[in-house]
Formats: structure tokens, sequence, C-alpha cells
DNA sequence: TATACTTGTGAGTAATCGTTAACTTACAAG
DNA sequence: CTTGTAAGTTAACGATTACTCACAAGTATA
């Protein structure tokens, strides 16, 4: 299949322009006449480049898409076994958050909050794409032994999302007062591997 | 300390219509207009009973305060022992999102998103309030041997909190399509205690 | 050189937002 | 009978929203 809509040079800078204002002024603050105030463009100009606003935010999805699924490959790619796979993802996924400043999960709330059944199914897609690639490599780890035979992978998956969004939730609500060490993030990996519970 | 401000009865309606609005047509429809519309009262009257939007989101996160943390208290009382009651938390406020579709998580989103400091503050507080209270419960359990002694009871109530989180946030982008069965529940807490690892 | 396309400007639109002012009504107290 | 207050209505406010359009300047192509 062949590439339908090429992103332009202009609509990279929009949506990194849109990407700036997420990230330090919030969702609330993503407005045309910001975003055309962001990078010296009048609003008009920008219409030029997409049609509606929710393009644009259609656009900042497809950007996730691919960042956060490329982040994630690399990081699969690194690890040796399922084990180290899933230990190379979580940090490679909370640097990532750390980097765009939850923006991720601006967004996710965001396209919820707007009730249009496109981009809620175009984010679905992301995130499931997302759980995915986990639930590939826990089924490995059970087939080679090396997690619980008995597990519910899509659950699992689930619950490996839930470490970096809470992280990023709390860490997001306290204006990113405190920082995300190495140590936390791989105590965080300690209690999904190991549980909580005493061997 | 006496009460400052008691919640009227007018105000209750208010917050309740804000809670329908929200759970049925998202942070995005909840405007001033249609806010009037929902409990029959013209916009101007709205104000006679508090003097901002953000008074209301403010009312909105105490109710949050109110009910969440009586329904963690509850189930806390319920359980015998710290995992048990870590296993009643977990069905207690996953049926609590569960019936409230989300709102505790869309609101938390709401206010990650406006960047105001106060509100921001007043959210931080909610969930410092609840991730206190879990990791009492941790604590307890390393304390009597339950769980690792090793553990950062910190990040193992993010963990927690994290397992809801992200169980409502993918239940919410689905559209509420499918049903969180008991079974369900059951295989995350058994995550959450046992871990993925293979013993 | 003439023509067409792209990208920009600047001034506008209607709609909607939160909020407020001026006024009315019901009711209670003295 | 007067006065005060709480709670409502109606109508508007200024600001802001996403979005449009006539027009100009540059660039590439024929």
């Amino acid at each position: 299949m062949a590439k339908i809509n090429a992103v332009t040079e202009r609509q990279k800078e929009i949506i990194d322009a849109a990407r700036r204002i997420i990230g330090s002024r919030g969702m609330g603050e993503l407005t045309i006449r910001e975003l055309a105030k962001e990078i010296n463009l009048t609003e008009g100009a920008l219409y030029r480049h997409f049609k509606s606003k929710k393009e644009i935010i259609s656009l900042l999805i497809d950007d996730i898409e691919n960042s956060l699924l490329t982040t994630i490959e690399e990081a699969l790619n690194k690890g040796q076994d399922p084990l180290s796979s899933l230990h190379e993802i979580l940090f490679h996924h909370i640097s990532y958050a750390e980097q765009r400043k939850g923006l991720t999960f601006l967004l996710i709330n965001e396209v919820m909050g707007l009730k249009n059944a496109h981009l809620q199914k175009k984010m679905y897609s992301v995130i499931e794409q997302y759980l995915k690639k986990i639930r590939g490599v826990l089924a490995g780890g059970v087939e080679s032994r090396v997690f619980r035979k008995n597990m519910d992978v899509a659950l699992a998956s689930l619950a490996f999302f839930g470490l970096v969004q809470s992280l990023v939730t709390f860490w997001s609500l306290s204006d990113f007062k405190f920082s995300i060490t190495k140590a936390r993030i791989e105590e965080l990996f300690a209690i999904y591997k190991e549980g909580v519970v005493r061997k």
C-alpha cells in the first residue's frame, strides 16, 4: 500500500509546536491562535496545512503511534529474553514519558473527553498495539517457562501499562517535582516481576 | 475545627448533575449552560450557589475525596489481614470506578490538563491520601512478614493504583464495551500479588 | 514571458464560553 | 406594614473559540 498522506515539513513543525504547547502549558492552551503564534504564522496559514483542529490531534496520535511504538520496539530488540525485554521496555517507556512530560496520557484523556468516535478508535488502536507487543513478550515468557503458565497475559500487559501510567500521573500532578531515578524504576519492575507477596 | 463551608442541598444537586454530564457526555460537555439545563435552572441562578466553574471542579474533587476514601476505608475494614485488605480494596475500587464510569480518572486528567496550581494540589492530595492508605496496608504486611521485606511500599502503592487506572482507561477508551468480571479482577490481583515470574 | 500552483496575510465570521447586571418573587422576622 | 434575604429570571457582557475568504507574493512550469 502506497503512502496516501505524506507528512510535509510544515506539518511536522506544527505538531512539534503542538507538543511543545501541551507539554509546557497543557491541553487547554492548545488553540489555533497559540499554535500559530508558536511558529510565527497566521491562523489562516495553518489551515493551508490541515483542515481542522481534529486533524492536528489525529496527527499527534500518529506521532505517538510512531514514536512510542518505535521506542518500545527498540527496547524489545535490545532484550535478550522475555524478562530483560520487559525490563528494557519499562525503562524506555518511562524515559519516553519523562521527556514528553506525560503528553501521551494527556492526549489519551483529551480524546476521551472529546467523545469523538474516530479519534477515540484511533487512540484505542495505539494502546492496543502497545499492549499487543507486551502480550507478545509475556506469551513468549510463558512458553519458555520464565513466566507463570496460568497467567492472563492480556491483564498482565494492562498491569504493565499501569506501572507507567500511574507513575506519570503522580509525577505530573506533583508538577514534576520529584525525579524518577533508575533505582525507582528498578523497584517498580521488581514489583511487577516478583509481586508483593513473600516467597 | 468547625465546618467552614457546609455543602448545601442545591450544591449537592449541582455536583450530582455535573457527575451525570461528565459520565455520559464527557468533561468537554461540562459547561455552565449544560449544567443549568440539566437541573432546570438558569445560568445566573447557578452562580447563587458557587462563585466560579473552578469551584464546581473543586467541589467535585471534594466529592471524590469523600466517596473514594470512604469506599476504600470500608474495604480496608472488611479485610482480615493485609493481603485480604488489598483484595477487598481492589474489588471495591474497581466497582466504584465502574459505577462512576471512570469519573475519578477523567477528573484527574482534566486537572492535569488545566495546569491550575490550586486544583492540581488538591487532586494530588486526594491521591496521596489514597496511596497512604495502601502504603499502610503494605507496611503492615511487611511487618507481619506476609509481604516482601525489602519492598518499596511507596512504589508498590503506586503500582496498585496503576492496576485500576490502566484498567479503567482502557475500558473507557473502548467505550465501556467489555465488562469487568470478577474473574478478571481476581487475575489482576494475582498479578499484583504473585508477579509475573514463575516461582 | 505568461500561467498556474503554493503558501502566506489580514480581516472577518458565527458560535460558544464563563460571568455579571438589573430586576422579580417568595417568604420570614420584627 | 416594613424591611431584609435567598433564590430565581432575563438579557446581555467581553473574550475566545475554530474556521473562512479575498487577496497578494513567490515559485515552478509551459
